[in-house]
RNA sequence: GCUGGUGUGGCGGAACUGGCAUACGCGCCGGUCUCAAAAACCGGUCCCCUUACGGGGUUGUGGGUUCGAUUCCCACCACCAGCACCA
């Protein structure tokens, strides 16, 4: 066969033909082949297409899938649309078009793009959150969790995005701005529905224990959850009128209840009206008035601490002390009772506001003395604490709280940071929550025979304002009867978070056309994903609420596991030298979108492939460089032409240099796969070219038949078009991966490095199996080496087998 | 402030459990081919001294452990990310 050039506009669409054809990426439930599951986080499918950074997140898990084909395996990787969201919303009031139009169009263009990657995605499962087949049992899953109370509607502060003019969740804060649009986020009472994920908050913290994630991800949602051990105790305050209320307040550190000082209450803490004395009444009143008004951002942002003294007194119930109450923005309603008992000495919070209110400052644990400087939070011995002085602290915390056990004062109690998820968004464009509110029933599931509730047509979409979604202006709508008992009802008109859909998706590509449940006994088999592959901005809401869905699952019976991904992997992002001289995530409103679809054109799939995993380790953000894929193309080039002129030639008896070579070679690259070091499996293919090209004799058949494969997963269409040309028959996919000799990744001769007290002064080759004293005559009897020997005397010797001979001389 | 991460040539980066630092690629310099250019190919390219032979230095900074440290330990600096009064 006589040479010709590469020419990957030629070979990349015939194989992309032939895959699709031959439906080779289709997963089937009866391939009696053992799963594996590797999953993609699926894409918003935005207005604006796929940039060389949203490439980069899908290339290294389609390499990954392949090779795990290439192993043995039925790979299942799917790709689906996450497509609910208030970008599509945005667009259709900005162009005048439908969401489901728009959404459309978009999935379009992205489908086409994500065809361009060469990735073998199965397209017979895709799914779309936005499908009414899909949302039905995304409503399904709400109705379970309703029935269960796992959901419920009530009045609570929310965040409101003015801008977005929707209430948002707390995940959905960043610094106090709306994630989505950086508006300032203000505090609005809105009636909204809410999920228990707290009462999931230990399972989803000790499952983190099993899972193959990175630490990070680990620590980021271990800190989320927040998990504190503590008690709760209940002081006694003594109202304005000489009533006595109980008050609850959660503490870590019974062990200083001694030293509480005086307590604070949040501002919003629904005793306050009543502790309030009328001489205080006037300064209390105009501290809760600033603290309502402050936005988050503000609070966060100052350091000096303010409140206000009630006027009204507690007693301690350790030692029946009575300390005063005051209010403070310091301590948050929303965490433990609202409430909590100052002990300035060992919390420097309370120090600081002892030390701006003149409170007294008790120490009561430790053997130093430290009032005046700073709160002191370790742990020691415990003093001025009655019965319990002289105990160390972390005994007595145990013995503290069985005595307020034992008087019916307090127990010992676990808080978490996490909160209920807000659930309901006041926008058109989301699963509609699929309830009905009775005058006499209350909120009433709609029946599970009638999902989906379907997202009506809208004239509209402009969200209110008003606290309301665009669908409640749609009243044939609103009006339908109780699902109970058939009077006259309204239906909920809010619709879900985007995280909604997204929460279980990835169980429906197991069974994704099952009409009749959420997933078939034949899809459980694919289940858990094995590998999930994406960015790590996702690291704590879109992980933490999969888990939860999972788990709910789990509970009623839908899955046998209760961790959706085994395995986690973060991609880093594509950053791009700016005009600014520094690097910025790439985006289109930053203007430095770098278009695949070009790159394709010029270089093609198999070259941007490998340039994406070439430019850096893949869970580091890497900086994008133009000149960079040529690179690769030039090695595509210098492969093929190796490949090529040898074709057909192949030699009888390969020689020992390209054994070494491709042992090497194929050990490389599949240890470095085990890892994911992607960057250096390209770097491993070079290296393999540059060595077997300085050879001119042909290589043996065998040694191009391993590279081939070894490259397939990488450079999928140039691997299937120089299978072919080397006369095997497609596909290449029906190979089986390479294994190595041991024996042959070792030289024979190795090159032994010689240092003389610690500097490298020469090297010698050697027999590898060479002892230790042959090592070091034949070095004592190099010309370069022994010069530095002569007269001297050597104290000592390190000897590394193959690598190194260090000689201490004096 | 707390938690985690990163720091290696002009640039992206490599170096498995401590063993020849700078692989691989980009860029740059020189050469071959060409009327010329592009492409391709060949050679060079961490810094300093030396015509050369050769020598000295170098993995953010300063210490330590070790025959030997980019790798382990301590302190510090810079940058990045997450959290931010969580009792």
């Amino acid at each position: 066969m006589s040479e010709e050039l590469y020419s990957h506009t030629e070979i990349e669409p015939k194989w992309r033909e032939y895959w699709k054809a031959n439906r080779l990426h289709e997963a089937r439930d009866d391939d009696p082949r053992p799963k594996y599951y590797c999953l993609d986080m699926f894409p918003y499918p935005s207005g604006s297409g796929l940039h060389v950074g949203h490439w980069r997140s899908y290339v290294l898990p389609d390499c990954w899938s392949r090779y795990k084909w290439l192993q043995g395996f039925k790979v299942l990787h799917p790709m689906g649309w996450d497509a609910f969201g208030s970008p599509a919303e945005n667009d259709a009031i900005l162009k005048g078009i439908q969401p489901s139009v728009g959404t459309r169009r978009n999935i379009e263009n992205f489908k086409r793009q994500l065809n361009e990657i060469g990735a073998m995605y199965d397209w017979s499962r895709e799914v779309n959150t936005t499908d009414p087949d899909y949302y039905k049992w995304t409503q399904w899953i709400f109705v379970q969790m309703f029935k269960r109370d796992l959901a419920y509607k009530t009045y609570m502060p929310i965040n409101w995005c003015p801008s977005c003019k929707t209430g948002i969740s707390n995940e959905d804060v960043v610094n106090g701005v709306c994630e989505r649009c950086g508006t300032t986020v203000t505090k609005r009472e809105m009636n909204q529905w809410m999920l228990r994920i707290t009462r999931y908050a230990d399972r989803l913290l000790t499952g983190l224990d099993q899972l193959d994630w990175p630490q990070k991800v680990k620590t980021m949602q271990t800190n989320w959850i927040g998990r504190s051990e503590g008690a709760h105790v209940t002081f006694s305050a003594i109202a304005a009128d000489g009533s006595r209320h109980p008050l609850e307040i959660f503490t870590t550190r019974p062990d200083t209840l001694f030293g509480a000082t005086y307590m604070v209450l949040a501002p919003e803490h629904p005793l306050v009206p009543q502790l309030t004395t009328p001489e205080q009444q006037a300064a209390v009143n105009a501290y809760i008035q600033k603290a309502r008004s402050e936005s988050d951002v503000d609070r966060a942002a100052k350091t000096e601490k303010t409140g206000a003294f009630t006027g009204a007194m507690a007693i301690n119930p350790v030692n029946g002390e009575q300390i005063p109450i005051w209010i403070s923005d310091y301590v948050l309603m929303g965490y433990g009772t609202g409430a909590i008992m100052a002990v300035p000495a060992h919390d420097e919070r309370d120090y600081a506001f002892a030390k701006t209110f003149d409170l007294e400052i008790r120490e009561v644990i430790g053997s130093t003395d430290g009032v005046g400087k700073e709160a002191y939070t370790g742990d020691g011995p415990m003093k001025n604490s009655g019965a319990f002085t002289g105990r160390p602290a972390a005994q007595g915390r145990k013995e503290i709280v069985a005595w307020l056990e034992s008087q019916g004062l307090g127990r010992a109690a676990i808080q978490y940071k996490l909160r209920d998820w807000v659930f309901s968004r006041q926008r058109y464009w989301g699963e509609p929550i699929p309830i009905v509110h009775c005058a006499d029933c209350g909120p009433v599931a709609v029946d599970e025979k009638d999902l989906p509730v379907r997202l009506p047509a809208v004239e509209q979409y402009q969200p209110t304002g008003t606290g309301e979604s665009p669908l409640a202006a749609i009243s044939e709508w609103v009006n339908t009867p109780c699902p109970r008992c058939g009077k006259p009802g309204k239906r909920e008109t809010d619709t879900m978070p985007q995280w909604a859909g997204s929460s279980w998706y990835f169980l429906r590509y197991a069974s994704p056309h099952a009409t009749d449940r959420l997933i078939t006994e034949e899809g459980r088999k694919w289940l858990p994903v094995d590998m999930y592959v994406g960015g790590v901005e996702h690291a704590i809401l879109h992980l933490l609420y999969a888990r939860f869905f999972t788990m709910f699952l789990f509970d009623i019976g839908v899955v046998d596991f209760e961790e959706p991904f085994k395995r986690l992997f973060n991609q880093g992002m594509i950053t791009y030298i700016g005009k600014s001289g520094k690097a910025e995530k790439m985006s289109k409103s930053k203007g430095n979108v770098v278009n695949p679809d070009d790159l394709v054109q010029d270089y093609g799939c198999d070259s941007l492939r490998l340039y994406e995993l070439f430019v850096g380790p893949p869970e580091l953000d890497a900086e994008w460089n133009d000149k960079g894929i040529e690179g690769v193309h030039r090695f595509l080039k210098r492969a093929w032409h190796w490949v090529s002129i040898h074709n057909g030639k192949w030699a009888e008896a390969p020689m020992r240099e390209l054994l070494i070579e491709r042992h090497r070679l194929v050990k490389n690259v599949t240890e470095r796969l085990e890892s994911l070091r992607m960057n250096t499996i390209v770097s491993a293919f070079m290296e393999f070219i540059n060595a077997v090209t300085a050879i001119p004799e042909p290589p043996d058949r065998e040694t191009v038949e391993a590279f081939l494969i070894a490259m397939a997963p990488f450079a999928p269409h140039f691997a299937e078009e120089l299978w072919q040309r080397t006369g095997h028959q497609p596909t290449i996919f029906h190979q089986k991966w390479p294994v190595w000799d041991e024996a042959y990744t070792t030289a024979t001769v190795a090159e032994i490095a010689v240092q003389i007290n610690g500097k490298l002064r020469g090297t010698i080759r050697v027999e590898a199996d060479s002892t230790e004293d042959q090592v070091a005559s034949m070095a004592a009897a190099d010309a370069q080496i022994g010069r530095y020997l002569d007269g001297k005397t050597i104290r000592k010797r390190v000897y590394v087998p193959g690598r190194i001979l260090n000689l201490i001389v004096s």
